[in-house]
DNA sequence: GATGAATTGTTGTCGCGGCAAGCGAAGCTA
DNA sequence: TAGCTTCGCTTGCCGCGACAACAATTCATC
């Protein structure tokens, strides 16, 4: 390292705008997550699983998919599987082409948990970052956030639809 | 919630820059935490905290005042601090004018510590954001996380210089 | 097909952060 | 100055996530 093109400091510029940024990165998973325990005992990362499996064919994924598409890491997700399948909001079954693999799958409390819980965390998402921005930013922000993701999700995992 | 102006769902051009939005605020913290740990052993948060009373006058701060300015509650700083004295790079005393309060300085070694990390994470900071960006979007970053901040940060707490 | 390597998940351990409770100091009221 | 409240910080407990070790299956190569 240390050794690149770049100037091993920030300029004037630079530095407001990842102090900014760095900021915004600290402080909005607390937001989400503070929201979404408060109103529906979940974490923003719980959310993201629920509302994965509801968007899928059958409600269904293999596991090591659902990790890859929620950017988790496989044992995060077992944990997490674990947690939602004691409150029934998930079902696990072994697959049957291959039996190293285990299909994941949101059942009937579980999709109704995400209907009950989609448009507190919604509001939430506009007031703290949607409505405060113009169209023109949220074009801007979509340019911004794809371009780093190159570098961070080189392989388009969370591409998902869109 | 659920009674604002704005439509219950995200449209498609939201949703978009939404889902990408949150894949950085979610794979950032990881990449900064895992350099940081890697080569010095810091959590990015401890390196916050480093730089902060760095830049602060005979490298001082009050607790609290160094809580706000990292946005941290007092507990989580009084944790870290605690694991950073015991590795002697900051120090705690009580303060002479209030005696409730406690002032927390950086050590030589600590501003040594500073000094040889900083670097690498800079360098980790461009690879992964700055360098992918050209000035506009710099300028289009700062301008979208201060109108987020306004919001998350209402009271400018982490302004700082800048 | 037999053996070694790679893939898929789970489990165990540990560290960090949130929250609530606690403690000492300062301020406020009379 | 007595008593109550507020402030500043620390501590303890618990949950989540990272990492490593492990078990089970499948694939690859010969």
């Amino acid at each position: 390292m240390a050794a690149s093109g770049s100037p091993t400091w920030l300029d004037g510029g630079e530095a407001t705008a990842w102090r900014r940024f760095i900021a915004v990165v600290e402080l909005l998973p607390g937001i989400l997550d503070a929201q979404l325990r408060r109103d529906a005992g979940l974490t923003h990362f719980d959310y993201i699983v629920l509302t994965t499996l509801s968007e899928a064919t059958d409600h269904t994924l293999r596991m090591s998919r659902l990790a890859r598409e929620t950017n988790a890491t496989l044992p995060r997700l077992s944990h997490v599987a674990s947690r939602l399948e004691k409150r029934g909001l998930v079902e696990r079954v072994a697959s049957d082409d291959d039996r190293r693999a285990t299909d994941i799958t949101l059942t009937e409390t579980g999709w109704a948990k995400v209907v009950a819980t989609a448009p507190g965390h919604v509001d939430t998402v506009r007031a703290n970052v949607i409505d405060l921005l113009d169209p023109e930013d949220i074009a801007d922000l979509d340019r911004l956030m794809a371009k780093i993701l190159v570098r961070l999700d080189p392989d388009h995992r969370m591409a998902g639809r869109g």
